[in-house]
DNA sequence: TTGACATTGACAGCACACTGACTATCTGTA
DNA sequence: TACAGATAGTCAGTGTGCTGTCAATGTCAA
């Protein structure tokens, strides 16, 4: 008979439902979700790149990056500009307020990991992301564009 | 720095949409979704549960089941009946329908496993289970009703 | 230069997950 | 018995993620 309870896809989404509140509890006071402060996490690590770009580098879908920058720019954390070039695209920036929560977001995921990942060992740990990258399959490798 | 990549969140959420997105593909000619398969597979495993019995057994948020519920009623593959002692409560029944895809689903189920954990040894995927169940954390144990 | 095709971002529509509020009903206790 | 508090289910609102469509713009070959 089947056992929905030792489907992977059933455990996949149970914890990634568990991490997401965790993280959201952690990151609550400053009006962020999981995904928005994934979004922001890029920009951090290079800022001023295009929607198609961050969908790419983050695996998110170009219509919900669309949303996240929204909501991202009305919290004044990101702004649209223009792209120099090519008139159909924005370049994402991260405003003052964005650069400056860096160290007190890192500092929540740190707490957020902690938290979830308290019942495994630091080999555990390693183990369980080597075999998520292998579910995660095959992505495309985001190339920094020359322009 | 912070990176994003090596986050267990982060990567929980690809591993989740990648197994989504194969399960989806795999049921997509039966008009379900995963969470739509899971729900019935809990139905398959024991008929006539109300929904606050599915929502704990399927640690799924009572509002939530209401949707699936409404959506799976539609399509003719469940029964909200009324119960015979509380006029508040449903009891959610297969139609026959709903019971007869169950082998047919199942294969599905099946197939999408193969696809999702190729990457993936025999022993790798015992651990894998091990730990997204320990990620999972400590759930409400389902008691069968007496009544 | 022009016309075919691709790309970018906006938008609408759907599923789903959660919160919090609400109604109807049940239950335990005074 | 009456009432307070608990419980079942619905609804509205928000966020996320997908598909599909559209207008504006870019690109390239004839």
């Amino acid at each position: 008979m089947y056992n929905i309870e030792n489907s992977i896809g059933f455990l996949l989404s149970k914890a990634y439902q568990r991490a997401w509140a965790i993280m959201r509890e952690e990151i609550e006071p400053y009006d962020l979700t999981p995904p928005q402060f994934a979004l922001l996490s890029f920009l951090w690590q290079q800022d001023g790149m295009t929607q198609v770009e961050l969908s790419e580098k983050g695996q998110i879908d170009r219509s919900t990056i669309g949303g996240l920058i929204d909501r991202l720019e009305r919290n004044g954390l990101l702004e649209r500009r223009q792209h120099p070039q090519d008139r159909r695209a924005h370049k994402i920036y991260l405003t003052e307020h964005g650069k400056e929560m860096e160290e007190t977001l890192t500092a929540c995921a740190g707490r957020s990991l902690q938290r979830i990942t308290a019942g495994l060992s630091e080999n555990e740990l390693k183990e369980l992301r080597r075999m998520l990258e292998i579910l995660r399959g095959e992505r495309r490798v985001y190339e920094i564009p020359s322009c």
